[in-house]
DNA sequence: CGGTGCCTTGAGTAGGTTCAATGTTTGTGG
DNA sequence: CCACAAACATTGAACCTACTCAAGGCACCG
C-alpha cells in the first residue's frame, strides 16, 4: 500500500466540524482552499438572480470540491448533516497535483468525482417521469450512504431531494410513498430506509416498470 | 501573449476533419486521447441499457474533452456538424498539465470546461417550464455558435435539442415557433437564428414572463 | 404545552407527452 | 433535371402526469 504516499490529502490531517446547515463557501469566492470530506454529506447549491435555488450535486466522504479549476467557485457548499471536513491549501494541492499526476492519476480522479456528481444530476433529470427519477437518485444515495441494520441513513430533508431532483416536495413524497406500497423500499423512520428490491427498482429508474 | 507557450495543446498541430455523425469516441473506451475540438460541434451521448439515448452536452471550439480523468471513457462523444479536431496523447496531455500546473492554470481551465458543460446542463434541466428551458438553452448556444450577419448556424437537429433538453421534440418545436411568435428570437431558415430581444429571452429563462 | 418546520394528503388545473397525420427539406439515382 | 425516398419538422387532439394551492398531521424544541 503505497496510496498514502501519493496523496498528501488522503490522510494526516485534522477534521474539522461543520453543522448542518453550515456554509463551507459561496459561489463567487476565490479557489484559496480545497474541502475534503471525511464525514457526513454536502450540498452544492446555485443561486439563479431571483432566488430561485437549485441543488447541483452531492458530496460524501472522500470527495474533494471546490477544486481550483476556475478562479472563483461556482457554485456554495453547504453541509447538509453534521460533517467532518478538511481544508486544505489550493496552492499545495496543486503542487501535489504537479507532483503525481505523472505516475498516477490519483488526484484527476478526485476531479473527475466532482465532475461525476455533476454528470449524474444530469443523466437523472434526463429521465422521464417524476417516479424513475426518484429511483435513480435513491440508487445512487445507496451507494453512498453509511449503512447499518440494512438501513441507509437518509438525513436528508425530502425539500432537498426535491430540488435536486427538479420536482415539487409533494411529488417527492407521493413517489417514495408508492415505493414503498410496492414494497420496493422500506422506511420504519422517515430517516432511514432500505431498497428491498434493488431489480425493482432498477426497472423503475430505467422507466421499464410502471 | 506567452499564452501559446504555456500550453502545448493549443496550437501547431493539424487538425482532421470528421463529418456530420460520426463517433470520435465511444463510451467505455479507454482514455488513450485527449481530443479537442477546432472548428464544429459534438455531443456527448450517453445510453441507457435499454437504449434510451441522452445527450449530455455540447462541445465547441476550444474544448478538450475525453480527458483521462478515468480510465474509461463515460460518455460516448459524436460530431454534431462537420467538425475538424486534434487528437492528443494522453500521456503528453498529463505531461503538459504537470509542468504548468503550478505556474499557471491554463490546462486546468479545459479541465473546468468540460465540467462546466455538464454543469450547465444540470441548471437548464433544473428549470421549470419547457419554454424556460429551451430559452436558457438559445442563449448559452449563442455565446458559442458562429455568426454571421447577425446569425446564428443552428446546424443542429431539433431531435438532438430535444435529448438534450429532456423534452419531445414537438415541445421543443412549438417552443421556437413561440419565440418566434413572440419575436424574441428571428428564424429566417431552419438552421439559422438571431436573438432578437436578449433581454426578454433571458426573463423566460428565469421564468419570469409567461 | 404551544410553536415551528417538515411531511402528508386531497382536489383541481396547466402544461407536456403521445399518437397520428401532413408538410418540408435534402440527397440519391434514373 | 426530375422523381422519389428518407429524415426531419410541424400541427392538432386526447390524455395524463406533476404542479399548485390548501388543509391537516407529526415531531422536535423551547
Amino acid at each position: 500500500m503505497q496510496m498514502l504516499k501519493h496523496n498528501l490529502f488522503e490522510q494526516r490531517t485534522i477534521g474539522m466540524p461543520a453543522s448542518c446547515g453550515e456554509t463551507l463557501f459561496l459561489e463567487g469566492e476565490p479557489c484559496d482552499e480545497v474541502f475534503e470530506i471525511r464525514k457526513g454529506m454536502a450540498r452544492a447549491v446555485s443561486m439563479s438572480r431571483e432566488g430561485e435555488r437549485q441543488i447541483l450535486a452531492f458530496f460524501f466522504p472522500g470527495d474533494f470540491i471546490g477544486l481550483p479549476l476556475s478562479r472563483h467557485h461556482r457554485y456554495s457548499v453547504e453541509a447538509v448533516t453534521d460533517l467532518v471536513h478538511v481544508r486544505h491549501s489550493t496552492q499545495r494541492w496543486q503542487e501535489s497535483l504537479a507532483r503525481t499526476c505523472q505516475e498516477d492519476s490519483s488526484m484527476l480522479k478526485s476531479v473527475w468525482r466532482e465532475e461525476k456528481a455533476f454528470i449524474e444530476r444530469g443523466l437523472i433529470l434526463g429521465r422521464v417521469g417524476a417516479l424513475a427519477r426518484l429511483s435513480a437518485f435513491l440508487i445512487v444515495l445507496s451507494k453512498h450512504l453509511p449503512t447499518e441494520h440494512g438501513l441507509c441513513a437518509l438525513e436528508l430533508p425530502q425539500t432537498d431531494i426535491a430540488s435536486y431532483l427538479a420536482a415539487s416536495p409533494e411529488t417527492v413524497c407521493r413517489g417514495l410513498k408508492r415505493l414503498r406500497e410496492m414494497q420496493i423500499i422500506a422506511m420504519p423512520r422517515r430517516d432511514r430506509f432500505a431498497i428491498q428490491y434493488p431489480a425493482r427498482l432498477e426497472l423503475l429508474a430505467e422507466g421499464i416498470l410502471a
